[in-house]
DNA sequence: TATTGTTATACTCTATAACTATA
DNA sequence: TATAGTTATAGAGTATAACAATA
């Protein structure tokens, strides 16, 4: 028996998703996905990009911290540090500076266009959160931070 | 002038992330990966892929879909659901059976085999989901899944 | 002409492993 | 021996564009 249907079950409805729905992990890709799209675009404007703009602020925020240091902060591996130091440096926005006493190491610093930079795209990033959070009142923001704070930690906990 | 610095400063201790972790978007991040982590483990041990169990579920919901109309309800574009219904397909998961009236699509159907699949990996997610949001109380996942809706909701509303 | 599914292709992100130079 | 950074490579995941069959 061949399988044939009829389309009018589907062709003219909009499919459901509520098996998907009830998930809380697929709410939170959805709504992710919403917040990082436009994320993407909010950097790409002053040519960054997410990676490129997460390392600038950690390395802003921790002077001469080294690659491996920074790898573990951004929960990367080395290799991918090289690549967006490589493109941080190339953009003028941070150094590779020498550690004293270890010369394996370097000590990443940003220059004062990183620093200018970095302090620019924060504020972006900033108008870009009140945009796409903006249906949230402080009192939401806040409870949202919490509960994401705590599923962060439940997974850390794993064995 | 060399830049050179002191290891002491940075070197035991651990970098601080202030600045991205006062983005609620950097917080959904680090959320979410942790709760995707351990969903593909979950679904690994079954067969089965985040879109694999994805389209799987909504097929099930919606018998004879096609595949530009799953498309749409995964959001990706119709040459990634080629693959995946391939994936399926070969498992005998999902049949492609034709669509009365128009010979150019496919009815999406699963077979007695997929349900069953589906249903086991549905029970799989939800302990998976039980783990992971095991410090959050029914109470504040409620409250986790409407303001990851609002947050998605906020998204579709650009121009 | 438009649409469905398909294929080829490419791009991003990230991980693994092997290498070098230092420690 | 171990570590910091590097390189090459490969694997997901996904998007774009062009195509054949059909509408």
């Amino acid at each position: 028996m061949t399988q044939t249907s009829s389309p009018a079950s589907t062709a003219d409805t909009k499919a459901n998703t509520d098996t998907l729905n009830r998930f809380i992990g697929y709410r939170m890709k959805r709504a992710y996905m919403v917040v990082l799209d436009d994320l993407m675009k909010t950097l790409d404007r002053m040519g960054l990009r997410v990676t490129t703009f997460s390392a600038l602020s950690v390395i802003v925020e921790n002077p001469d911290i080294t690659q491996t240091q920074l790898a573990h902060a951004l929960r990367v591996e080395r290799s991918g540090v090289v690549v967006i130091i490589d493109d941080l440096e190339l953009s003028g926005l941070v150094t590779r500076g020498r550690v004293d006493g270890d010369r394996r190491a370097y000590a990443l610093r940003a220059t004062p266009k990183g620093e200018a930079k970095q302090k620019e795209a924060s504020e972006a990033v900033s108008a870009h959160e009140d945009r796409v959070f903006s249906k949230l009142t402080p009192q939401d923001r806040t409870t949202l931070s919490t509960l994401l704070t705590t599923i962060e930690r439940t997974g850390s906990l794993e064995t």
